[in-house]
DNA sequence: AAATATCTGTTGCCATTGCAACAATTTTAT
DNA sequence: ATAAAATTGTTGCAATGGCAACAGATATTT
């Protein structure tokens, strides 16, 4: 899903010692990291780590929006503003973020550091990964069942990794949400999905034996 | 959705008058703007008209996977490669699209092009705002009935239109698939909210009578 | 090592919603 | 102005998938 991040993820593990404008902040498993509530300019770079943005809506109910790993951004910035609902973003393991503001990327820093043109050319490739990934996920949840996300799942899957072996990132349960869908539906149809020769399955290790 | 934008558009629609790597071009009605199958780089600026994004998957079924208008950008750098889809872009109305390799612009160009750096500054908003309409839209998606994403779909245009009485953009059957939901499911949902008193509707025209 | 919590896998039930089909209305083309 | 095409609105029926509930398997904590 993202491409090439290797490349610039060393760029900015070391930034935050470079250009005053970004600051580096480390997180324990289950912490919050940030919300989305008040810092309207914020845009954050997870150095390492796993994070979740979680919704939770007027009833309770929660929902997985987005999972982060080493590379992708999030914050506030991104986001449609005036929303009912409270968003957080939760490490789910160890990890470390870059924090900045948007605004003053383009703007003040441009002139005083010396950093700021690999800054904004990498950003900017991590920005069209970001809109990618994205599009992949609007791919998928515009799919009108669970059979048919989970088949367009598993081959994303199986051409990032070039082989009709893999192993799904998600825990199950994780997968459900992240595919907006039930998750006793989802796993009574990876049960079909074995049982009509789809796919083999042994926990999250999966083959696909079709195309 | 959409802020701030009537501020750059117009610099982008003066721009391939200034600089060569800008290709402006217009489409009727109904024509194919462009495909997402060989220009990997190609990145686009609807200038004026409407455009969908268009999916028809391995079954013929037609899915509007984007609908966008004067000021948004799409092209095929934005989205995941190796799909089994066949993906294009349809002009709903004449319209105008500004054309440019995404990869020119952050080399080639930077030296000799005096309109640059406004280019560049100007390109990033549109980008945020796009990101800021794909959350939007994954908002919507993972609603996990039609109700709610009516009703926030609603919610969204009333606080863009700042009143809770607003026209919808969409037809209704063009919103169905927006929505990602059966048409003539949708408008038995549409027809309850009037029923229990959440809505009056008058064709396109909807008002909210809570909150 | 035991205790607790979380995740996986399965099933019955039934609400939601997708599908098909149609008439009425509106829009577009000739 | 008329014909053709597309959209809107409605309904019965059936399939899908959400919910609840549980037992067994893994992880995590103490």
């Amino acid at each position: 899903m993202i491409y090439e991040v290797n490349d610039y993820l060393d760029f900015f593990k070391s930034l935050n010692s470079k250009c005053s404008k970004a600051i580096k902040r480390s997180f324990f498993k289950n912490e919050t990291v940030t919300t989305y509530i008040e810092n309207r300019n914020q845009i954050c770079i997870l150095l390492s780590g796993e994070v979740d943005l979680i919704r939770y809506d007027f009833n309770g109910n929660k929902t997985i929006i987005g999972h982060f790993s080493e590379g992708n951004i999030f914050g506030e910035v991104l986001y449609p503003g005036n929303t009912n609902n409270e968003l957080f973003v939760q490490a789910k393991s160890n990890c470390e973020v870059l924090f900045f503001s948007y605004n003053n990327i383009w703007t003040k820093c441009k002139s005083n550091c010396p950093y700021h043109k690999d800054f904004s050319e990498y950003l900017n490739k991590l920005i069209i990964n970001k809109i990618i990934d994205l599009n992949t996920r609007i791919e998928l949840l515009t799919k009108k069942n669970i059979r048919d996300k989970l088949l367009s799942y598993f081959d994303s899957l199986s051409i990032e990794n070039v082989n009709k072996k893999f192993v799904i990132p998600f825990s199950y349960t994780d997968l459900a949400d992240y595919l907006s869908v039930d998750r006793s539906a989802m796993m009574r149809e990876i049960s079909h999905l074995q049982e009509e020769g789809f796919i083999e399955k042994k926990g999250k290790r999966i083959k696909l034996l079709y195309g």
